[in-house]
DNA sequence: AGGGAAATAGGCCGCTCGACCTATAGTAAA
DNA sequence: TTTACTATAGGTCGAGCGGCCTATTTCCCT
């Protein structure tokens, strides 16, 4: 079981991935922080065995917290603007490992169990992907597990690019009501809120062909 | 906003590249100089992150802005004569980046990119071909050529699936109703009409990192 | 000096979206 | 057969979205 301390100042996006790596076996939650300061206590206090930390945070940034931990735990970087500069910064910081907020969940979980393991995603040596493949676990995605064949269906035409409820009600030879209807049921299967997230999952979970 | 300083002797040349980059969105020519003294003046009043060096210069040579800047900012050689002598004395002087002036000019904005990004295009440990794809701007459609930063930065929020006009006024640290304003923007100039198309776009044009 | 583009901010309005709820028919499993 | 789940359809309602305007400031180019 590998225990994971996650920090970041977007309280929902913390709990978000709190509950969706709880889901996965070999995982386990071991706390979440909603800042800087509050992750270098509880990684103290607590034995986990990764770090994930967001970069933006208001009171110390995950670079200042790289500083701060100095190695002492492996960390990786999540970060919502995963560009080069912050890259080199991120890794030059120490970090073991540098992620997109848009990292699908299966590679999060591997990298993760990469890092654990000793690995540092960082190098350039190796490709990303080898490695990780290397800890991939065949494990779905929560969410797209449970949806319906229908759903599928328009959750395939969103990331196609078909927005308007009238369209898509067209595609499928359906009501406009019952396309709301599948919406919602997606929004809540995938945790998200509206189309726009919706279509970015679809193309995500690689429901889109020809791309 | 990567800034960028230009020297050269061939006013004609330094003006080109200048023109030519500042075609590219994400860099700005802070300036150009031409010759090294203007250079080094300006590399002291002027903000930049960047510097393209001409080698070949009547009042201060190449080496010799290297020399006197010792590094405070990292500088490209570009020279017309790119031999493996030249090469070394601008590795042993601190440079960068080593390239012809027949370079074409993606790879001298990745090359840019890179360099601004903390690389090292001197090392010989990695091809330099490998480090600047990675530095590579995508091939951009011909819609989204016309994009102007700030709509490109909105743009790949939403392919991250940031959708919430409030959230996207926060992550950019601006109004609501300016985001609304890029958005109507975007809308057209994509020829497109709402967040969940320009979020499938924004993907398809590759703005989103790491996937 | 003057013109244009970009980034910023705001107002107004109609309409759609998403949340919540009920309802029926069909199907598959218990 | 009863119990679930799915697909279908509908209603209401408030908040948010997109369309269309104006306006200011700051640049850059001419």
């Amino acid at each position: 079981m590998i225990e994971v301390l996650i920090a970041d100042d977007h309280t929902l996006f913390a709990e978000g991935v709190s509950q969706a790596l709880a889901a996965i076996p070999d995982l386990h939650v071991a706390g979440t922080a909603s800042g800087g300061m509050e992750l270098v206590e509880m990684a103290k206090k607590t034995r986990a065995d990764v770090l994930l930390i967001d970069l933006e945070m208001p009171d110390l940034s995950g670079f200042e917290v790289l500083e701060k931990l100095k190695g002492s735990l492996p960390a990786i970087i999540v970060t919502m603007h995963a560009d080069a500069h912050r890259r080199s910064q991120a890794v030059e910081a120490g970090a073991r490992g540098f992620l997109s907020k848009s990292t699908p969940l299966p590679e999060l979980a591997a990298a993760v169990r990469a890092v654990s393991a000793g690995e540092n995603l960082t190098s350039l040596t190796t490709t990303l992907r080898e490695i990780l493949d290397n800890y991939m676990e065949p494990t779905l995605d929560p969410g797209a597990a449970s949806l319906t064949a229908r759903e599928r269906e328009l959750l395939t035409l969103l990331g196609e690019g078909v927005s308007a409820t009238e369209e898509l009600a067209e595609r499928l030879y359906i009501s406009p009501k019952t396309v709301k209807n599948h919406l919602a049921s997606i929004y809540e299967k995938l945790s998200i809120s509206d189309r726009t997230q919706a279509a970015v999952e679809a193309i995500r979970l690689g429901l889109v062909p020809n791309r």
